[in-house]
DNA sequence: CCGTATCCACCTGGATACTG
DNA sequence: CAGTATCCAGGTGGATACGG
């Protein structure tokens, strides 16, 4: 994994048609790769081990926490830390800007939190007469 | 494409670790699905029409297009008005809850305009130091 | 115009095993 | 403990063609 992976729409021949779409994007693709979000929540309460997230999280595969994380490295949002000691220990650590990014983050959690009883009835509604209509 | 396909991190055994980050999964699974949060972005300042949405994301395919528009519609997102004219004629438009959401949505969009150099800098610093390693 | 259906390349992400 | 490597199933999304 190197560079701009994250292929992403690029809204292209048209310019400028709503300003700046293409930096949204991106970002978006870090916030919608289900786990990143997850990783930053995590941290929001000061830097963490690796297995501490790990456990946290519960249900990520040492493998996809590994990604996450250098992909937020890479994007300057954590901090890795490596403390040479025996055994060795990893610290990561939100950056200003990824305790920035996590204020629209948590806001968006927040508002997920309050209506997610009401899409989970728009979700059971329109399957409900999906299947009224076999 | 009918329930809960959208499988999502659910932070198993742990019970409450973080308060409802179930529900926030969900909601982070529609916002990240690389279509969703452009479509919202469009129909921000009114309805639109299919091929209308289709011209100003322009990238999208029709298939996905169409997914995502029923995607938002299960959740409550979008309304799907059919004018049984000819040639036919479909508006979209928010819901209150999409509406409500699109705040949020664009409190990130505006977060990932502001800082879109950050994270490309931060990126190519990343990449270049690991280049040096070779 | 507004879709649905089909096919298929690619990517994501889990399981597992192995190193420093 | 903190990774890396490999393998592989399943999902995502583009292209294309066709239907109402």
């Amino acid at each position: 994994m190197k560079p701009e992976n994250t292929r992403v729409p690029v809204l292209p021949p048209s310019p400028a048609q709503h300003e700046g779409c293409r930096g949204v994007a991106s970002v978006l693709a870090r916030v919608g790769d289900k786990w990143s979000v997850f990783v930053i929540m995590m941290l929001f309460d000061g830097p963490k081990r690796f297995n501490e997230i790990k456990r946290l999280i519960d249900g990520i595969s040492q493998r996809m926490l590994t990604l996450t994380l250098r992909g937020l490295e890479r994007d300057g949002l954590v901090t890795r830390t490596v403390f040479p000691t025996i055994p060795p220990r990893v610290d990561y650590e939100l950056t200003d800007l990824g305790r920035g990014l996590s204020q629209p983050v948590m806001a968006l959690g927040e508002w997920a939190k309050n209506h997610q009883i009401e899409i989970e009835t728009a979700r059971a509604r329109f399957d409900g007469r999906r299947e009224a209509a076999e």
